[in-house]
DNA sequence: AAGCGTCCAGAGAGCGCTCTCTGGATCCGT
DNA sequence: ACGGATCCAGAGAGCGCTCTCTGGACGCTT
């Protein structure tokens, strides 16, 4: 009897403290009259047990409601089962900052990243644990809590010019996926949406229905899909014989599509205009209205993204849907495949937009 | 030279898996010069230790590049250093349901309670595990990953009548916090807003305005929140002289706001309304311009929450506020002390709302 | 019938860490 | 100067699990 336990392994310490009895292994083995070896096969599925002893040791597991302690199976394993999920803002722009966590994470696209995740993720039991990732420290708390093995993989959800995460995490090996492709080229794999075509079904639609005169209002450049949706804007505009069109730069945000339009519409007289985004589209809603243009009528506008604004805004807002909750769920399927074969090389996907024809459009 | 090592720990093996040559302790400690013990003592910042020895363990973790392996510490601590953020629908009403985690992910306020959950977990170097539970497979695993020590606490955020979840919880005994009072009373902690006061507050706004046919429309009134609202404003419209005021349940969506107000426009030619949240607020201005009326001069709506869509609105709304961000990061703060001390007796906070005047009211 | 291969249950060695316990050194009081 | 209290570093015992390895039982071939 080498690892001596005394008989009754559990009794009172009479400490106030846990110790709230937990099974083990060795208890179930013990209740089902067989080895803890044997015991583990059965909990973990493993093939070539005599049915008798799966039995037995079902049996032994249910009576005494066994839950194995993943602690100690991830010191085995060498594997944690959860994957980390990064929001990262860019620089240290403070948490309410254009692109600060705190507009991240409040912004509908965000939850519905997460709603995709969660998809692929809950049913292989693999859990995703939140981390935001703006400033220096952050990002070293990220790639700390990677280093003590506590999550198998990262996912990086925002993602802003200039963010240095994607290169420290391509560097240090850790299995990655990031939501849109990165700046620089690297060895990652991403999930993006075509957004040069997107910026195209827009273009197409503004021309269907008659627009002339067709500006557009981008987001910061240095945000590569903003730049993506200028140039397909570009690219569809000369297909359709416009060798020129107004451009104005917006922030992203609503004030910023208001002040664009408003000079969009002083300046140009545009009867047309792509926004990058939705909230630019609706702050351009806002601005055509006050100039006491009709939308659709007397200047259409055509948003990006689908966010919930699209739906509240009155007219409704015509826009480019990015399907996140199908990017998101393949991301993670990506980052899955990547988690059971380590060698597998990076692998990315790159999905369709869709225009959604509501009032402004 | 009892638990014998070989002299090269990790050495290829031949295999191409894994094995990236983790540093432990033990190599810390070998490298400088002193005890695993003491290794440990210094790294985890334990007082009463020579600093010539302080020094030289930090000088070894810092040459080696070292990263306590949280699966082996939690395995003794019993800690995981992480809790579980469970975003819990109701029954089985599938994931696009009014309640199912795909709309309530969705919904900027799942964001708002992250972001404030973060601010207050993330310097304590813990971690949120995001999970969503609404069927009972769901709640299941929620329970699972509880009982196998993955995380040591529960923050549910959602939350909805008749979910079992927090009975559940209460059941197990493990610490947990909720966001908003549970309906039925039980030992268990949360957050919540003063409904009453907030309903309050818009009608002292609506009667302060010169309204005098004012109505409500109310969420479901299994919601806790929803009813208390209703509460809060009978309540005040009493105090005001208001015997009597008419009611319509709405089921807190865009369109259910926009019929409710449809009919308190035909059947009682409000003045002055109170939606029990934003989305219905923005659907009764839609119905009040589509019914000709004026918005705020004819009739005035207040809304709740002070979500996205009341900024995007056209007026923009008039909200009241639950500081939701303050709310969630004390929901944070109330489950670490309760970590801290597991005899502690459950602890809640009530915050106050804030009216948000905007063009609407 | 002997020899060999196959299959499967059990034994036991760790995974990397924390923490109690031991014992040597130092410091105090008397 | 000596006994006792104090302090602190090291030794070692696990935490609960997985997984390789061993060896017995069985079945097949020759």
């Amino acid at each position: 009897m080498p690892t001596s336990k005394p008989t009754s392994p559990r009794s009172e310490h009479g400490g106030p403290p846990r110790r709230t009895a937990a099974v083990t292994l060795e208890d179930v083995a013990r209740s089902a009259g067989v080895s803890r070896a044997s015991a583990s096969r059965v909990v973990n599925g493993k093939a070539g047990v005599d049915p008798e002893i799966v039995a037995a040791v079902r049996g032994a597991v249910g009576r005494l409601g066994y839950a194995p302690n993943q602690a100690a199976r991830s010191l085995v394993t060498r594997r944690a089962g959860t994957v980390l999920v990064v929001v990262s803002g860019g620089g240290d722009d403070g948490p309410d900052g254009p692109w600060g966590p705190g507009q991240v994470l409040a912004d509908p696209f965000f939850g519905r990243v997460i709603g995709g995740l969660m998809g692929s993720l809950q049913p292989r039991d693999v859990h995703p644990v939140l981390m935001v990732a703006s400033s220096e420290v952050e990002r070293e708390r990220v790639l700390s809590y990677l280093r003590e093995g506590r999550a198998d993989g990262v996912l990086v959800v925002s993602g802003h010019a200039g963010d240095p995460l994607p290169g420290l995490l391509a560097a240090s090996g850790v299995p990655t996926v990031l939501f849109s492709r990165p700046e620089t080229p690297m060895r990652l794999s991403y999930v993006d949406v075509a957004s040069e075509q997107g910026a195209a079904l827009a273009v197409d639609r503004l021309v269907g229905r008659g627009c002339e005169r067709i500006g557009i209002i981008t987001g910061p450049l240095d945000v590569p899909g903003a730049e993506d949706r200028l140039a397909g804007f570009r690219e569809a505009m000369a297909r359709h014989g416009f060798g020129w069109a107004p451009v104005e730069r917006g922030a992203f945000s609503l004030p910023s599509g208001r002040e664009c339009m408003a000079r969009l519409i002083e300046e140009h007289q545009v009867d047309g205009v792509f926004a990058s985004n939705d909230y630019m589209a609706v702050g351009a809603v806002h601005a055509a209205v006050e100039a006491g243009l009709r939308v659709p009528d007397d200047v259409a506008v055509v948003g990006f993204d689908d966010a919930a604004p699209a739906v509240v805004c009155r007219p409704a807002l015509t826009t480019v849907r990015q399907p996140v909750e199908e990017m998101a769920a393949e991301m993670a399927r990506i980052l899955l495949d990547l988690l059971a074969d380590r060698t597998a090389t990076p692998r990315s996907a790159i999905f369709d937009p869709v225009l959604v024809v509501r009032d402004s459009a």
